[in-house]
DNA sequence: ATTTAATTCGAACATTTGTTCTAATTTGTG
DNA sequence: CACAAATTAGAACAAATGTTCGAATTAAAT
């Protein structure tokens, strides 16, 4: 039972790695295994489970069985409960997926500069993802065309009838959105490195 | 020359489709060559034009050569010169790379709750991912165990020779560090879901 | 201890597969 | 057209590879 997994991570790391699947042979040695057969038999639990996917008789066909593919899965800690280690399994409380349909055409990123939108944490030099399918609806912040050549973060709301683009900061004014003001899209994500 | 790229690109759409990398005799007859040695010299002047990755004497062992694997590229646009539409390929910046050495065994990811560092930007609800391997210094945002079943995310400093956690809101109080809190890792970078 | 099941091994076999070589064919060029 | 270069074909071979079978070994259960 413990080869299985360990036979299982071998493969997967090894398409990681090296961007193709191991043979048989490969996997035993890896593995400690002196014998393919056994390797075989190993493999042909893995895919009656659906832990594993092959096809017969053709070389290196091992499929990567990662749950979503072009995503890296880090773990999140959520509520720990009482007794357990930190990184114990039943503190996961899920993943950062960086999930595939956000990184389709409609978005893209911007790198904040400034620091008018401090009191809703967004910070100069943090990277804002922008769906540009969403259109920015009062209250919302979202991302706009101030000019032709500058983007800017703001809430967006409307004040005694009259939209304003406005700033979480104090020391800034809000902006009266006129015909050159264009919304982009809508902001639905932060990436910050500290 | 417009057979190789034929080649190139069934391998790609091979490994995408499929999960694992064509055999040449797969390439032959999918690109119309009824020999395999054809095929064979079309691969080995993609190879050595550094266009194809391939081990020799090993079967099915192409590697997709996209320019970063398991990671998403999101471009990232930054000032925009004069004149240029917004998504132009000149705005760009750069990528958000989520890059593969973040996503390492010495990564975990906090789910953050609480509002005692909204002053740094760090929200309820936001996601932050910590180093293990970087332990806190002065000055550094940290997890820490403050017991053994509570994490919390704290600017660390010393203070009259005391080293204390200290929340970025004036409402909460700094916390000395005792025996019993412990740092669990350096806050590398930060996500968050608008 | 005895039996049963699970795991591993060793060997062998049939394909699959990458590679090489030479000849035929096509394409490009003057 | 004539010649050279590039491309393709065909065949053949050695190695790699997936698979199967029965026996041996180990682990688990009764």
């Amino acid at each position: 039972m413990k080869k299985q997994l360990e036979i299982l991570n071998f493969i997967n790391q090894k398409i990681e790695k090296e961007g193709y699947s191991p043979s048989v042979r490969e996997i035993a040695s890896a593995v400690g295994l002196k014998s393919t057969s056994s390797v075989q038999h190993h493999i042909n639990n893995l895919v009656s489970k659906g832990l594993l996917n092959k096809k017969p008789n053709i070389s290196r066909s091992f499929v990567k069985n990662s749950p979503i593919n072009n995503v890296k899965l880090v773990p999140i800690i959520g509520a720990i409960s009482a007794g357990t280690p930190l990184m114990a399994e039943e503190n996961h409380i899920g993943t950062i997926p960086i999930p595939e349909e956000k990184f389709n055409k409609n978005l893209f990123a911007l790198r904040v500069s400034g620091d008018s939108m401090i009191d809703a944490g967004i910070f100069n030099g943090d990277t804002v993802v922008i769906n540009k399918d969403i259109e920015p609806k009062d209250g919302d912040i979202g991302a706009f065309m101030v000019n032709e050549n500058e983007a800017t973060i703001k809430f967006l709301d409307t004040i005694s009838g009259k939209k304003y683009l406005i700033p979480a900061n104090k020391n800034y004014e809000n902006i009266l959105v006129n015909d050159f003001i264009q919304p982009v899209g809508k902001v639905v994500s932060l990436f910050r490195d500290i």
